[in-house]
DNA sequence: TACACTTGTAGTCAATGTAACTATAATCGA
DNA sequence: TCGATTATAGTTACATTGACTACAAGTGTA
C-alpha cells in the first residue's frame, strides 16, 4: 500500500515503513477564540483526497502505544507538548477509507490557542482554524469523528473541569461562562453561574483585573491545580 | 502469523484468513445474578495462553464493520441477538500481545442472564460466569479492559437507564435498587429510591406481584420502552 | 463635573429535590 | 392469632437552583 497516497499529512511517517499499516489516528483539536469554538483542520496536498480538508492524523509506529502516537502527532503539528488529549473510540466501517481497510482511532484534544504555533514541518500543507459551526466538507468519515468529538466534549465538560484547557492562564468568570455557553449551546445566568462555580473552590482570584475594557474591569482568576485534578478524577456534576 | 496460536476462542474465524490481522475485538459481558454482578470469561484451550482465562474476543472480517464484528462474536458466543453493546475504546500498548503488534478494540455488553444459552460451537473451550469481585488472573491486558468496562458501566448507569438490560423482563423495585447498589458500590435508602425512580415515569406497574416469597409480595414492574428510549438518548442524572 | 451606560458582583425568594427518618400496610410462617 | 419481615407511604430539615432585583464600579460623553 502506498502510504503517501493515503494521507499526505503524516509527512514524517511516510519515510519510515515501520508503522502499523491498517490503523491510523485522527484527532479533533479544539480551540476557543473570542467566544467561538474552533477546530484545526489540514488540507491534503496530494493523493486521492487532494485539496480536501480533514482532521490531522497519521500512522502509529510499531514500537509506540496508540496514546503515544497521538501525543507525537499533536506535538509535530502544533508544537505543544502538554496537551489535553483523550481517546474517543475506534472508527471502523469497512468502506470508510476507499483504498483499503483502515481502522482509525479517534482522539480529541483541547488546547490553549495562545500556546499554539505552527511547526515548520507542517507549513507545506495548509492548516487552518475553522469555527465549529462553519467547517467545510471533510474527507472520509471525518465528519463523523468530529461529531462524536463534539458530543464527547459536551458531555465531558459537564462532568469535569476540562474546559479550562481551552482558556488562557488568566480569565474572567464571564469568559468561562461564555465557554460553557458556546460548548453546551445554552444561555446562562451570570449571577447563578458565578455562585455555582465559586462554590466549588476551583477558582483562585488573582491580584489582577482586566485591562483595556471600556467598562468596570472584571476580576481575573486562574484555577487551582490541586482541586482541578481532584475534580477531574472524581468528576462533578454541572447541570444547567 | 498463526492465528490459532493467538486466540483459541475465535474458533469460527480461524478457518478464514479473510480478517484484519492486526486488530482484534475483546468484549466484557456483564450479567446480574442474585444481586451480584458477573462477567463471562473463556478459558483458552491451546496456544501460548493455554489454560488461562480471558475476555471473549476474536478477529474482524475484512468486509464487516467493527460494531458488526462485535455483535457477531457475541451472537456466536451467547446465542443472543438483541444485545446491549457499546464500544469502550481501543487498547494499544505495543507489548500488550506478546507475539506481534495487535491492537484490540474493547466492548462491553449487558445481557439478561435468562436469555443466555451457551452455543454448541463454544462448548469446546470452557466458558464461565465469574463474580466481578472474584475474577481470576486474566491474559494480556484483559484486566485493564475489564477495569475500564466497569468504570464505564458505573458512569453510564447514572446517565441513562441501561441497567435494565441486566434485569429480567419483570422485576421489583428492590431488585432494581440492588442492581444499582451492586454496580455503584453504595448503599441506598428504599423509600427514597422508590420515590426517585417512580417520579421519572419509566416504570410500568404490572398486574402481577412476586410469588414464592415468604413475606409481603412486591409489585412487579417492566419498563416503558418509549420513555426508556427517550431517557437513553437524552440521558438523565442519577445521583446517589 | 455630572450623568448615562455598561458590566461586574451581591443578595433575595420561591420552587424543587434530597437524605434521613418514622410510620403503616400487607403477607407469611409458626 | 401473633410476631417477623418486607413493601410502601409520609414527614421534616436542608441544600440547590432559577429567576429575579439591586447595587457597585468603572467609561465615555454632554
Amino acid at each position: 500500500m502506498n502510504k503517501k497516497a493515503i494521507d499526505s499529512v503524516s509527512i514524517k511517517e511516510m519515510d519510515s515503513e515501520d508503522v502499523v499499516d491498517t490503523v491510523t489516528i485522527d484527532c479533533t483539536i479544539f480551540g476557543f477564540n473570542e467566544g467561538t469554538l474552533e477546530v484545526l483542520l489540514v488540507q491534503h496536498a496530494e493523493g486521492i483526497s487532494k485539496g480536501k480538508w480533514g482532521l490531522p492524523g497519521g500512522w502509529i509506529r510499531k514500537e509506540e502505544s496508540i496514546d503515544d502516537a497521538a501525543y507525537r502527532l499533536l506535538r509535530e503539528l502544533t508544537g505543544i507538548d502538554n496537551i489535553y488529549l483523550e481517546q474517543l473510540k475506534a472508527f471502523g466501517s469497512p468502506k470508510r477509507f476507499p483504498l483499503s481497510r483502515v481502522i482509525t482511532i479517534g482522539y480529541y484534544a483541547l488546547i490553549k490557542k495562545e500556546d499554539y504555533r505552527l511547526t515548520p514541518g507542517f507549513t507545506a500543507s495548509a492548516v487552518k482554524w475553522y469555527k465549529v459551526k462553519d467547517v467545510p466538507e471533510l474527507i472520509y468519515d471525518h465528519a463523523d469523528i468530529l461529531e462524536v468529538s463534539l458530543k464527547r466534549l459536551k458531555r465531558r465538560v459537564r462532568q469535569a473541569p476540562v474546559g479550562f484547557n481551552l482558556l488562557p492562564e488568566k480569565f474572567t468568570l464571564l469568559q468561562l461562562m461564555h465557554l460553557y455557553e458556546e460548548i453546551l449551546e445554552v444561555e446562562m445566568d451570570k449571577p447563578n453561574f458565578r455562585r455555582k462555580f465559586l462554590r466549588m473552590k476551583l477558582l483562585v482570584p488573582l491580584n489582577e483585573k482586566e485591562t483595556d475594557v471600556s467598562h468596570r474591569a472584571a476580576q481575573l482568576y486562574k484555577f487551582d491545580p490541586g482541586i482541578y485534578e481532584k475534580l477531574t478524577e472524581k468528576g462533578f456534576n454541572f447541570e444547567f
